[in-house]
DNA sequence: ACTGATTTAAATCTATGGATTGATAAAAAT
DNA sequence: ATTTTTATCAATCCATAGATTTAAATCAGT
């Protein structure tokens, strides 16, 4: 007789062995999930992801050698549905903010409890983000920090509001690589015309030439569909 | 008798008069707050945080007239330390996301029970950055949506990969808008050598000009400190 | 010691970019 | 009604960008 429903397994990579022990045993006790594997080589801990692609991956990212944080990039880039939990010593917003950008689904402290850990896996194979509110204020904190800069720093104000709809149109192709017979076709006028719509976005800018135009554009929110850079 | 804790004031905005007025008496009666003014026009709304900087803001983003994030933001430009809780009728993920990015310190669903308001508000009043578990979750399904494109977009090689450290260097100095002449004397070579470095630059990243370099670098996470693009 | 990649550079040439001036017509604001 | 802004175009003219070729010195790896 098949259970229909199978049951979920799970990969645990860390590098103490006896940590791993631990959530194991943990996890066989205390859950139905089966076990597909444990290992304290990130490496080989992606080899075994491929092989058995398991439906969760447990992973410290505090491990000396591999960086766990790149072992998680490269299981996400496999593109296989397994889902990543993090498990780590250390409340690093920073790290937190890192592991959720590149896909961990879910990050859990060392020193929480057993308890939390186990609702952690559940809650991520079920297929929510988890992150315990401690954290997720941590992780909130530094979001808001990451995207401060650009809000506040448009206290200077911002030149892209004085260009015409028409400029805006002009300077939308120029950072989209054109130049001025491509703005020209594009737009059904004369290239002269296109020089001095592009002239006169310089002015405005106050830039020199279009590369600057462009990445001025870029810095300051222009295709309000927002590009952004978060720098860390 | 004077008090020497001074109790937080805060100021509501939404356009919903009934809605104002319930939440006033909610706060009145639940809290030991003080209302220090409410309004149902975004722009006067904004004029009374300059007055009387009030601790907290409570702002429906759900208005015709003045969009509410736009509000927000321009509460947040005048940096004050002034939180600002949203107040809004969807969950929608973006919507969430683009507050929390502009920086709300809180969201809550009018739909939410009152005393989820209550405690959201002592939340944020007290420092913290607050969502309800289920918009928290929301957040970061949007968040790492977000993030996902260029993570796996990376499949793709990245032609970047390519440049030698010189061209690196060159192609830095280029997405910061520098001429030849510029990065000539940045680098301490000729003009002619930058030439060089720059066509080759073109060749690897199958680009024809300098704009197109630079768009392609800013796009493919040139400068590591990892630029990002958000596309909502 | 040899090979290949990198970095440097010059000379030359063409194409494109950009500044400047001046002009017309429609639209918007006063 | 008239002034200002916007969008359009042309004709110059000079500067910069970019393509191409050739070549020398350095450096890393076999």
């Amino acid at each position: 007789m098949r259970e229909f429903k199978k049951k979920a397994r799970i990969l645990l990579i860390d590098d103490n062995a006896d940590h791993l022990r631990g959530i194991k045993e943990l996890i066989s006790i205390e859950t139905g999930y089966d076990i597909a594997g444990t290992t304290t080589n990130a490496n080989i801990g992606i080899n075994l992801v491929k092989k058995y692609r398991p439906e969760l991956v447990i992973i410290d990212v505090n491990m000396p050698e591999k960086d766990g944080l790149q072992a998680i990039q490269e299981i996400e880039k496999l593109g296989l549905d397994t889902r990543i939990l993090v498990l780590s010593g250390y409340d690093d917003a920073d790290l937190i903010f890192r592991a959720m950008k590149i896909g961990a689904k879910g990050y859990v402290l060392k020193t929480m409890a057993s308890a939390q850990l186990i609702y952690a896996i559940d809650e991520v194979l079920s297929g929510k983000v988890y992150l315990p509110s401690a954290l997720s204020s941590r992780f909130f904190e530094y979001f808001q920090r990451s995207f401060k800069e650009e809000n506040s720093a448009s206290t200077e104000e911002n030149l892209l509001t004085y260009l015409t709809s028409r400029e805006e149109e002009v300077l939308e192709l120029l950072t989209q690589g054109n130049n001025y017979k491509g703005i020209a076709g594009k737009l059904f006028i004369s290239e002269t015309t296109v020089k001095t719509h592009v002239n006169n976005i310089f002015q405005k800018l106050q830039v020199n030439d279009r590369t600057q135009a462009v990445l001025y554009a870029l810095n300051n929110g222009f295709g309000k569909k927002f590009r952004t850079k978060i720098s860390a």
